[in-house]
RNA sequence: GGUCCCAUCGUCUAGUGGCCUAGGAUACCAGGUUCUCACCCUGGAGACACGGGUUCGACUCCCGUUGGGACCA
C-alpha cells in the first residue's frame, strides 16, 4: 500500500518554522516512498482562523518547494469547518453502536464533581453519571456526546519515532466528542479527517503525543484501521522554551524577508532533528534520497540561526546565476530605491558579492555603491582614510584615470603602480581612500575590480566628491 | 495536581556494551593569505547532568535524583 502523509495547520497565523519542519518531514517521507502528502485546513477555531492564513501557509509551503498533492475525493485542500455534517454523521453512528452515549449532566454539575473528586484525591475526570442513562435523542436539555471508554485495558501503538508508547486507559475519562452546542471536538474530527483521506502515516510534534491514546479509541470506536504514528520532537526557541507561535520572526515568511534562501532554510530546518551522519549540506532531492524516520533524533531542538547564516552564504555562493538573481532580485530594488534592470555589470558584482554575504539583504547593501547615485559617505572611514596628504595622489589618480585609453583591471593597476611609486606608497595605502570615495566605506570586493565595475564616468566623479571633501575640511 | 516525554562541546548532531581519554558542522579564539571586508587554509579551546546498580567492561542497559519540556485539567 502507498504511503500517504498530511500536514493539517491551523490557519491562525504565519506558518513558523516548527510547523514548516513538520510539513517538511511528512512531504520528505512521503516523497521518499513515492506515496503523497496532502494537506488540510483545521479551521475549526472559526475565531482565529483565516483565509490570509491560508494563503500565507500556502505561499510559505509554495517557497520553500514543497509540494502537495491533491486529496482524492475532495474538490480543494479539505477544511474542518466545511465538514461538520460528515462528523455528526460519525458521530450517530457511534451512537447507534452503543460506542458513545448522550451526556446532559450541567457544567455546575460536572464541576462540582470535579472538586468532590480532587479532595477525594481522585482523577478529576468526568464521573460517569449518564453512562448508563441511555438518555434518548430528544433530552429535553442541552446535552454532549460522550465516548464510552473502555474500563480498564491498555492503549498501544509503536511510535515511529518514540519506540513503543502506551497508556493505560483508567487514565482516560469518557471524553466529550460532540460539545453541547454541536460542534464536534478536535480528536474527532482529525480522526475522521484522517480516515477519509487515506492517511497511512500521521508525522506531528510530540505535544500531540499524549492524545494518542484518545484517538486509538476513536479509531476503534469507529471501526477504522488506525494509521501509524510518529511524533517527532519538538523544535523549540534558544531558551528552550515552546516555539511560541506569535513569534513572528520564528516565521517563513520573515526568513525570506531578511533574506534567506529557501534552499538554505529547507537545509537547515530539515537538520534539525534529522541527521544523516556527518552530512550537513544536501539539495532537496538528497533528502528525499535520504530521509527516513530512523533518522530522526529523540531530543528537542533549539532553533540557533549561526547554522543558518553560514548555510545562508554556502548557497549563496553556490547557487546558479539566474536562481540567486531572482531570490535577490526584491532585496536590490529595495536598495536602489525603484525597478531595476540586471546589467551584466551588476551582475559580475553580484558574484563578487557572493562570498560577502551572509543574507540578500547584506548583498543588497554592499551592492549599493553600484545601485544609487547619490554616495553618502561613512564619517569614519573618510575622516580615516580621507586625509589632507591624500589629496595630491588622489588627484594623480585621478587624472591618470580620465586619460587611460581603456578601462580596465589591468590599465587601471598600471595607474595606481605609477601613482604609488612616485610617492613611496603602499597599495593598501592609496586603495583605502579611493574604495571610500567610490564605495562609500572601508570594506568592497577588489579595487580594481570594484573600479572597473562602476565605470570611468562614475569612478572620477565620485574620486572629485572626495577631493572636493578634503578641500573643504583642510580648510576649516 | 496528574500523565507522558527528553537529557553528548554554547548550538545542531555522529555514536545502539569494548573501535570514544568521544567524531563532524557551526559559533568562538589565534595564526596564515590579502589593497579593505569577506572567502579560503592551519591550529586552539570546548561535552557524555548527577548518584546508584547490572556487567569482565557503560556515554551506550536498569532504577533513582536533578533539570528541561509537552499534554490534561
Amino acid at each position: 500500500m502507498s504511503v500517504v502523509t498530511r500536514y493539517a495547520p491551523s490557519p491562525t497565523g504565519a506558518l513558523h518554522i516548527g510547523g514548516a519542519r513538520t510539513a517538511l518531514f511528512n512531504w520528505a517521507f512521503a516523497r521518499h516512498q513515492g506515496g503523497s502528502f496532502l494537506l488540510r485546513f483545521e479551521d475549526t477555531d472559526q475565531a482565529r482562523s483565516t483565509r490570509e492564513s491560508e494563503e500565507a501557509v500556502l505561499e510559505a509551503l509554495s517557497w520553500l518547494g514543497l509540494d502537495y498533492d491533491p486529496v482524492p475525493g475532495f474538490e480543494d485542500i479539505p477544511r474542518q469547518s466545511e465538514r461538520l455534517e460528515r462528523y455528526r454523521e460519525a458521530i450517530e453512528g457511534l451512537l447507534a453502536t452503543g460506542a458513545a452515549y448522550r451526556c446532559t449532566c450541567t457544567v455546575e454539575e460536572l464541576e462540582a464533581a470535579r472538586r468532590a473528586a480532587r479532595e477525594a484525591r481522585r482523577q478529576p475526570g468526568y464521573n460517569g453519571t449518564c453512562r448508563n442513562k441511555e438518555i434518548g435523542p430528544e433530552p429535553g436539555r442541552p446535552f454532549c456526546v460522550r465516548l464510552r471508554t473502555p474500563e480498564d485495558g491498555l492503549t498501544r501503538w509503536n511510535d515511529l519515532n518514540a519506540g513503543p508508547s502506551g497508556e493505560d486507559i483508567s487514565q482516560l475519562d469518557d471524553f466529550i466528542m460532540l460539545r453541547s452546542d454541536g460542534t464536534p471536538v478536535y480528536h474527532l474530527a482529525v480522526v475522521v479527517d484522517d480516515h477519509d483521506m487515506g492517511i497511512t502515516h500521521v508525522i506531528r510534534g510530540r505535544e500531540h503525543m499524549t492524545s494518542t491514546p484518545r484517538q486509538l479509541l476513536l479509531y476503534r470506536a469507529l471501526g477504522f484501521e488506525p494509521p501509524q504514528f510518529a511524533h517527532v520532537p519538538l523544535l523549540v526557541e534558544a531558551g528552550g522554551k515552546k516555539l511560541s507561535k506569535r513569534h513572528e520572526s520564528m516565521s517563513v515568511q520573515s526568513y525570506r524577508d531578511r533574506g534567506f534562501a529557501p534552499e538554505a532554510v529547507l537545509n537547515f530546518i530539515a537538520r534539525l532533528g534529522w541527521s544523516h551522519s556527518d552530512l550537513e549540506i544536501f539539495t532537496k532531492e538528497e533528502l528525499v534520497k535520504l530521509f527516513t524516520l530512523a533518522g530522526v533524533g529523540r531530543s528537542p531542538s533549539q532553533v540557533h540561526n549561526d547554522k543558518l547564516l553560514w548555510l545562508n552564504q554556502h548557497y549563496i555562493k553556490s547557487l546558479p546565476m539566474p536562481t540567486l538573481l531572482s531570490h535577490a532580485h526584491r532585496f536590490l530594488e529595495a536598495e536602489a530605491g525603484g525597478p531595476l534592470r540586471v546589467e551584466p555589470q551588476l551582475e559580475r558584482l553580484i558574484d563578487l558579492l557572493r562570498e560577502r554575504s551572509k543574507t540578500f539583504m547584506e548583498m543588497a547593501s554592499l551592492a549599493r555603491f553600484y545601485l544609487v547615485d547619490a554616495l553618502e559617505l561613512e564619517p569614519k572611514a573618510a575622516r580615516k582614510y580621507l586625509t589632507a596628504r591624500m589629496a595630491q595622489p588622489l588627484r594623480e589618480l585621478r587624472d591618470a584615470f580620465a586619460v587611460l585609453p581603456e578601462w580596465t583591471q589591468e590599465s587601471l593597476r598600471g595607474a595606481f603602480d605609477a601613482v604609488i611609486e612616485r610617492h613611496q606608497l603602499k597599495l593598501g595605502q592609496l586603495a583605502q581612500p579611493v574604495r571610500v570615495a567610490v564605495v562609500g566605506g572601508p570594506a568592497s570586493p577588489g579595487i580594481f575590480e570594484t573600479l572597473e565595475i562602476l565605470g570611468r564616468e562614475r569612478s572620477l566623479a565620485r574620486i572629485d566628491a572626495a577631493l572636493t571633501r578634503i578641500g573643504s575640511s583642510a580648510q576649516d
